[in-house]
DNA sequence: ACCGGGATGTTCT
DNA sequence: GAACATCCCGGTG
């Protein structure tokens, strides 16, 4: 059943182990989220919104259950999913995922990835594999108008996730706000 | 296996 | 003008 607002109106360092093992659909691809990390606003210096809402952040500052795509390093495209409540920022980030369905699409979409562990093993591969981009900027991932939805397929979350620093980051380095799933073979670096 | 660098352009100082 | 929530390729061991 697809997950309702409540889900994600809760702080992102929650609803960010919750997500493990839940199902992001984007048209006819589906995938098991096996890798998050939570951007928690006003307390995080790593997080878009750390100083203030700008134009590109907006989304994140809005409603909880709405997917925040940025463009970076100019070329890829990162989502994240808004939580908290309205006006604060906060957001989780989809970091990897075990594809599921749609695997042609997702391999004409990344004639680089050499294996299917590599469609979606990083932020930027998941995007490009489900084709999202700045066109699902704001998507409401509760009432799935735009074809992207969250599903809960009876999959529980791991009783004891992996945990450790996030990935990339300068600012707000030491925050141990990365979530996986312990062994998985699709993430975008070993557990 | 590990490491270094290039691609590419938006965003904010 | 610098930084950037990345990815890919080619070098070396």
């Amino acid at each position: 059943m697809r997950l309702e607002r409540g889900f994600y109106a809760r702080d992102p360092r929650v609803v960010a182990p919750d997500l493990l093992n839940k199902v992001l659909v984007a048209g006819e691809c589906r995938g098991r989220i096996v890798e998050v990390e939570a951007y928690a606003g006003a307390d995080d210096p790593g997080s878009h919104g750390f100083r203030g809402m700008t134009p590109r952040t907006e989304v994140m500052f809005g409603p909880p259950g709405r997917l925040y795509v940025y463009f970076t390093y100019g070329m890829h495209w990162c989502a994240n999913v808004v939580c908290g409540v309205e006006g604060e920022c906060a957001a989780v980030l989809l970091r990897a995922l075990t594809p599921m369905d749609g695997l042609d699409a997702m391999r004409e979409r990344r004639p680089k990835a050499h294996r299917d562990r590599d469609l979606c093993s990083g932020p930027a591969k998941l995007t490009a594999a489900l084709g999202i981009d700045s066109a699902a900027n704001g998507a409401d991932l509760v009432t799935a108008g735009s074809g992207i939805e969250m599903l809960d397929d009876g999959t529980a979350p791991p009783a004891e996730p992996g945990r450790s620093v996030r990935i990339g980051l300068s600012a707000g380095a030491d925050l141990p706000w990365r979530w996986y799933v312990p062994g998985c073979s699709d993430l975008s670096r070993p557990g």
